[in-house]
DNA sequence: CCATCATATAAAGGTTTGTTGATTTGTCAA
DNA sequence: TTGACAAATCAACAAACCTTTATATGATGG
């Protein structure tokens, strides 16, 4: 629950978004994110910590430069977990009343 | 794009997510989500707020109070954006080499 | 109309976040 | 070893965010 507002928040920013977004269609370098991004190598470098604490992507060194992909399960995890929210709402009814205070509210469709 | 951003980032905290966890069973009283969450009026009030304007949440006036609801659609296209990425992902090649520096890099499996 | 209750808004604070420029770490090739 | 390049980290600052207290709006019932 934790994790999933952290993955959420990290989502939360153009920017990541766009990375999320580029690595969708494999992995990539860290200069070819920044040039894509139009971010300068120290903010990107920000920006895909906040992502990796998020476990949303994982880097990978080859040679000299380094490879970020998406981390499939945790995407997965999310997407899930939204579906399952809408599913469940589609079904739930309407509460007959408010629990807080005492007077009834009439029964409503939706 | 920039609403994809704005509701994730709507998501991207503890209590927002719990509001929208609690809708998940049903539409409820602002004051109801108050107690659920453990917070005060006005600070959930902020938060709904914040998910109204991502287009997370709707709100009914029910006489004296307002019932909040989860947007289905808005959260079943956050869903699909999701799954989307991933699903792309895992048919993903690895990039032969880094566009932006000249020096190969060997082709890798995942 | 008046009092009351549910919710929203405004003002003000302290904390976190995004961005930049400078510096450091790590890898390769000469 | 040295030089060059990729990426991460640090220091600093402005902007955005969360939270609280106080006040306003809007509906209900007497």
């Amino acid at each position: 629950m934790r994790g999933l507002a952290k993955a959420f928040k990290a989502l939360g920013d153009g920017k990541r978004l766009q990375v999320v977004r580029l690595l969708s269609g494999g992995p990539l370098c860290v200069c070819d994110l920044a040039t894509e991004v139009g971010a300068k190598q120290p903010l990107l470098s920000f920006h895909l910590k906040t992502l990796r604490d998020a476990g949303l992507v994982v880097p990978a060194r080859k040679g000299k430069w380094i490879f970020y992909s998406l981390n499939e399960e945790a995407m997965g995890d999310l997407a899930e977990a939204l579906a399952s929210w809408r599913e469940a709402s589609g079904q739930a009814a309407w509460q007959a009343q408010a629990a807080c205070c005492p007077e009834p509210v009439a029964k409503e469709e939706r």
